[in-house]
DNA sequence: TTTAATAGGGACAAAATTATCCCTAATCCC
DNA sequence: GGGATTAGGGATAATTTTGTCCCTATTAAA
């Protein structure tokens, strides 16, 4: 986790949210956790075009703010498993909502962008 | 708008719905839009932390992405008015239910803090 | 006549986020 | 032995986002 210089103002819910899921593959790890991609490697596969240390970072995060439980066995090699918590599958519902508005908004992007184009 | 050196990837929903409200205030102006705080120098006003420079930007961003509309009166001084345009409101119920849901998490995370202390 | 209000651009600085590269240590396979 | 796999830390660089400061031009009010 960086320190950060600027105070944080959560004056409302958007701000909150967004530092919980504001990182770039933060939303889609939640996903993927929740389809059952649970250990690093797996999701590091799973999310080739993410450096692996990012992916560590925002993982890290997301245990921080409660969002996923981290369990280690104690094997060799090492094993990690992250579960969603309790609470981190509340967040399911506000993720899809998103995620189905941004899918829709796509293809009436593409309109408006053809539209300037006149 | 700047120049992104890396390519964006708008693989799921999330990705675009991010680029379009993820930055710092621009779901709080779409709020605040909505309401009938319309001109830039009321907006500004309304959010006194934010830079305006910064807000006129992510006004522009919104703009760009086709979420309002800016309505230049050809006056002096000048006045100028934005106006969610109707596939902006699409967006609303999406941001209210971020907004609860970051409300919620407010008082479970600091629950969460408090363990942590023990 | 100076000051405030209006909307915003340009140059640049600071901060935050994301990416790259190298390192540890144990075990299994060839 | 050499290499792959496992999980992840440290240092640092690149990129993106946000913030600061100064500037234009017009009108009205003090």
């Amino acid at each position: 986790m960086y320190e950060k210089k600027m105070p944080k103002s959560f004056a409302c819910g958007m701000a909150i949210i967004m530092e919980i899921i504001g990182g770039k593959w933060k939303s889609y790890l939640v996903y993927l956790i929740n389809k059952g991609v649970r250990r690093p490697s797996e999701l590091q596969r799973a999310v080739p075009s993410a450096s692996r240390r990012v992916l560590d970072l925002q993982l890290r995060e997301l245990e921080f703010h409660g969002i996923i439980k981290r369990v280690i066995y104690h094997e060799l090699p090492p094993k990690v498993e992250y579960f969603l918590t309790e609470f981190g599958e509340s967040l399911l519902p506000v993720v899809a909502a998103m995620d189905k508005w941004g899918n829709e908004y796509q293809s009436v992007f593409e309109q408006l962008m053809e539209k300037k184009q006149d």
